[in-house]
DNA sequence: TAATTTCAGTTAAACGTTTAACTTATTTTA
DNA sequence: TAAAATAAGTTAAACGTTTAACTGAAATTA
């Protein structure tokens, strides 16, 4: 392996040059310039990272981290955030060191080593994580980058996903296919994602004018998965028995909510249309294929590395918070509504 | 931030001390060690990675490399292999840098840029990648180390699932329950994977002495995807009526096939038992919930790292072929075969 | 013309660590 | 008792870069 040093003799000039031409400095004349690449190129040369590192200080890496759980969750949402982020990181020669904490992260649990060891430039923490973590990070007085989640203290930059416009969106979709009892199921209420996907669904209908029934939303449910969707449906049908579309908040809750739907023998889209929120994989293979509000998962990566190439530049340059769109997926779960609807005289 | 210098001069030792007691040499006394220990812990001091690059010309990173479509598959199981593999990677020191190539990788795409940049010190392949891109790792005179996949070229280490044993294992446990007219379904029978299941079920089918029937099995669907588990389900009952057991070559076909018997009203395990193979989060949420083989994900990812720190230390010392041992677990979908057996007289 | 500025480099220190070679004091051996 | 071995450190060089400060020559300015 050429070092520099091997460049500086076989160009006869000093080290400090070659680095120098290295950096594309003005100081340094085209001839010597020529010299030195055409030295550059013969030992195929490449700076090594440990020697800048030492004296930029600067490792060259960033650390994305997320807790176990978010990590293993079934559809790979985080894991597509992650690739989206090691993509984008290479446009700025940066490598991505990913690691998981416990989920229940307390003062008993170390930093990730990367952090400890002063590995990385900044941080990237993907998803919900202990606030008491970020507070140790803080410490390290490193850059932080936050995606898919909106912490306690709002000094970060973020992206998130813009759920109260995907409410929106898919409220409004339903709204032009004629429903008006349109059913909302959700789980974990409290958990903002979610939240706002209601709040869009109200505004949606606020907007449109229709009136907002308690009996039409089932939100008590303690996490949004496939069972509890199911579950959910079922005490939404005994609520109200008119509905004719149902709005679930993500997608697992949605499978759920056909699978019941599917079991009392009601039609999707026919009697009920169902639309979801996140667009994953298993949406379709369902029948029919489940419509739905895709969230950009890979982008939101691509987002959340930007800003922190902004940060690595100068810590404190940004503080943006990042809303990524969503878009309407139509599938093949919605139609339109086919009750006779009483138009006012 | 600590460095080693201030630790010296707390302790009131020499840098080389420092550095000594940090590696555990025996050349400083027990006292020392102490007070230079007391001292570590007091200023937090962690060994700068750069610094000791530096010096021993190792990077302390270890690529690990698996294909975009295995890392997005829905069952996370390549994240679980990861997680083993950046857990072990602690007690040896190395950070684990993840990337994914294109599943169709040929002669245009590039190599991971860690590789190029020599920015690692060994590399792990996790699952089927094309054997062109193993070629062109070559050149660069890393040492290599595999996790789930038998690369044509055999001059690696790898580490398998021991999907024979597996195949014994979960044929047995339904012959023990007075099975004997077991379906086998399969797709994709060419994986090696999946035909030493096969194989397994064969062997133990042999060795109970009973009669292996082409009727009883369907292996000709092109992938092992849950649809083609409903699918090779039904062609399995047109084909023979008789079974009372059916062995899915993974958890997506036996979800599959359990959808499908669940359509036509045949109860599980009352009329037919079923087992997969995997151990899938999903199959807890089924009902019954699915009896299977358990493939130790996690393990495997550290049985990997293991095998790579021996080639760290040197890089012809290994070619182990390691063969991880599955587990029978059973939760529900398998009972006693309610057939009367005939005795022979 | 003399002083000043610009140009095109070079010198040398610094980054944080490891480790071979050295030192000094103590213990063991013959 | 003198020589040899051992124990417990220390010294200093090396790893490959970057960059502030310097230098000497040439060009510009007043």
């Amino acid at each position: 392996m050429a070092t520099i040093k091997d460049v500086a003799k076989e160009a006869k000039v000093s080290i400090a040059t070659v680095s120098l031409v290295v950096h594309k400095h003005n100081r340094i004349s085209p001839e010597t310039s020529k010299r030195v690449n055409k030295a550059i190129k013969k030992l195929n040369y490449h700076p090594s990272r440990s020697g800048r590192r030492l004296v930029s200080k600067k490792t060259g890496n960033v650390g994305f981290i997320l807790t176990e759980d978010h990590f293993l969750r079934s559809e790979p949402f985080y894991t597509r955030i992650f690739l989206g982020t090691e993509f984008e990181a290479r446009n700025y020669e940066y490598y991505i060191l990913l690691t998981t904490i416990p989920s229940d992260y307390n003062e008993k649990s170390h930093l990730p080593r990367f952090i400890l060891e002063k590995n990385i430039d900044g941080v990237i923490i993907a998803g919900k994580v202990p606030s008491y973590m970020i507070d140790q990070i803080e410490k390290y007085d490193l850059p932080i980058a936050i995606v898919d989640y909106y912490p306690p203290s709002n000094e970060y930059p973020v992206v998130l996903i813009d759920n109260t416009s995907g409410g929106i969106t898919a409220t409004q979709f339903l709204i032009k296919k004629n429903h008006k009892n349109i059913g909302f199921i959700a789980g974990d209420i409290d958990h903002p994602s979610i939240y706002d996907r209601f709040r869009g669904y109200k505004m949606a209908m606020d907007a449109a004018g229709i009136q907002f029934s308690e009996s039409n939303y089932v939100v008590d449910e303690n996490y949004t998965s496939r069972e509890n969707g199911y579950n959910a449906a079922k005490k939404l049908l005994e609520l109200n028995n008119d509905v004719t579309a149902i709005f679930a908040c993500n997608d697992a809750m949605a499978i759920g909510v056909m699978q019941y739907l599917k079991e009392k023998g009601i039609a999707v889209p026919k009697d009920i249309s169902v639309i979801g929120f996140d667009d994953v994989e298993a949406d379709l293979s369902l029948d029919p294929p489940l419509s739905t509000v895709r969230v950009p998962k890979y982008e939101m990566g691509i987002e959340v590395m930007k800003l922190m190439a902004e940060l690595l530049k100068d810590k404190d340059s940004t503080k943006k918070k990042i809303l990524v769109s969503v878009e309407l997926i139509d599938r093949g779960s919605v139609t339109v509504c086919s009750e006779k609807i009483t138009m006012p005289a």
